[in-house]
DNA sequence: ACATGCGGGACTGCCCGTTCAT
DNA sequence: ATGAACGGGCAGTCCCGCATGT
């Protein structure tokens, strides 16, 4: 880890930090990149190297990774969902006090609509990415259709249990610590069959 | 319906053609909104005036509506799913041939990274609506788990199987026929059960 | 003449007037769009909206268009280079005392490169435009190898004559008023034949 | 010429070949200063310390000292512009027919505009190089009129005849052979008097 | 009512000067 | 000491909202 290493995740983190400051304190859609510039002291050019547009401020975490390369040190005896669920519940585990504090933080900026957009985004992206995973544990091809459909659902479940439904405001949501209990619920659910 | 929306409606096809048209030659990112009021003959005012945004040229169409009321129409005997597919089977054939051509050259869009981040978060939106109904026609509370659970799988299933996972270009990809044919199938496997 | 239109004219003079007093006192680089849309109070993407380019300030007067014009009035017994001498005289005159101090100041700004690269590729542009009326004026072709031949040999004695070759500073160049009878007298000699 | 040399060479040579297959499958402008050096395996500041701007990637070229060369060997009984004529015809005969492709190539980029600025203003430099030699063979001052005329004509001349007046595309305009023909036959007219 | 004009903010690309690594 | 990385700065484009004028 060189020291021009060191700088630069200093300078990403300071950037960050500025930046949810101010959210919390202006909003999100108030805030301008010129500011948080200015606030963590590097060029608006700057900003725009270390974070490719605003949103990924709040979208760049690795909460996705984790979870694929927890899921596939799963064993196989597990089924499909169940080995998701254990997956979920060791990335979980895996963040400290600090980190949970800032996912929650970032986690009440998807009320923002692009935000939300891009965020839905992103977790489609991932779950595709499972569905290589989970393609290669069962044997199967990468463009199978129960491959496919068991993901999509997936995705579909942890979308339809932790995004915030009705517009509220910024401050009327929050990601509760129940959410994930109710995630794997929902997949236990969807696993035992949806008869309804 | 007044002569006035008469007027409306085709101010809004002709926008919406002259994009399509520019798109088609140029790209969807190449062409900006002042060359497409240009070519409708509006100010770029006008414009926002009919699509709040440059995405909604792409994204509004009632097809969420449709669907929504066809699975109203359904008898209360067919499980949830099973009067989801009979609902999409609905809406599909309510469409003309030209409607249908119109939707496949839409579609071709959601490549666009900006417009695909919107339109998964309109289907999260419309199947949250449906949500609803499911609610009711199971005599559940809105907020119950197990509707979210069904009806995310359902959100997740159709994106799943229907939108360009790889990065494709614009050219390399399409709404096929068998789409849809896929679209019922998967969800047929979801309600059998998901066992992998 | 509406009241838009004057209040258009009277913003692009003012930013150009402003731009010329910036420009005068810090020079043409040290000056940035940004201070030249603060001092004509208007915002930079109204700066932009008039002028497409900062170059632009500096080259857009109707210097052409007129000499043009001019050419075009001339009785045919004059000859092809007789009638473009006579046209620049008139073109000359027909400018105020003031028009003539802006001109004379805007060409200072030659020395720029930029400006200067611009400038030559407007003159190059106009010339072309001249090619049409002088291959009308004799009844040949528009692209005849001697008109090119004709009207280009003007544009570059033009240039040869009027532009600042040595690298100087902005204040060690200026356009004199002899400059233009540098520009008749080798026309005339061009006219004449070139034996050296 | 020493290693270091050859190295500098092959590495100018290899930035210069990546640029040139990036431009014709993605167009000039479309092609960033980052994507070529990613492609020529250099960092984007080292790109710069070989070529100063991007333009410069088309328009650096050895051609005007070649002619200036080859004019100042012609012997003083030919004419000026005799002498010029000849020296265009040995700068050509000299260019190998991968140098030619080459050259074919870079000239397709003219139809840009900022390039076509440059080249024309690099085209007005190198002549007015050439009039302090045409000022010398002929025992005249540096600054003679006639001097200035000739010279400016001849520039003019080249500009003419070679240059893609109208508006065409990339893929519409080339420089084709008989281009150089043109231009020894206009200024073959040119010498003989301007008689329209 | 409707269009036009203007402001503002995100974002890109070119280019340069300085700092660090080899 | 040579070269790469890095940060800064500025021109320029586009989307979109709001005020202003027709």
């Amino acid at each position: 880890v060189s020291l021009r290493e060191r700088k630069k995740a200093r300078t990403r983190a300071s950037i960050r930090e500025h930046a949810l400051r101010l959210f919390r304190e202006q909003g999100y859609q108030a805030t301008t990149v010129e500011q948080i510039a200015q606030a963590a002291e590097v060029s608006p050019s700057t900003f725009f190297r270390y974070f490719p547009t605003k949103e990924d401020l709040v979208l760049r975490d690795d909460m996705e990774t984790r979870a694929l390369a927890a899921f596939e040190r799963q064993p196989p005896e597990l089924s499909t969902i169940g080995a998701i669920r254990t997956a979920l519940h060791e990335t979980l585990a895996s963040y400290t006090q600090e980190e949970m504090a800032q996912i929650r933080e970032l986690a009440m900026l998807i009320t923002v609509p692009e935000v939300r957009a891009r965020a839905i985004d992103e977790l489609a992206r991932a779950i595709h990415a499972m569905a290589a995973a989970v393609a290669q544990r069962s044997g199967r091809p990468a463009d199978d259709l129960a491959v496919r459909t068991i993901t999509g659902a997936v995705a579909g479940v942890i979308m339809s249990v932790t995004m915030p439904w009705e517009p509220r405001t910024q401050e009327g949501w929050h990601l509760s610590d129940q959410s994930f209990g109710q995630v794997d619920e929902a997949l236990a659910l969807l696993e035992t069959g949806l008869t309804l």
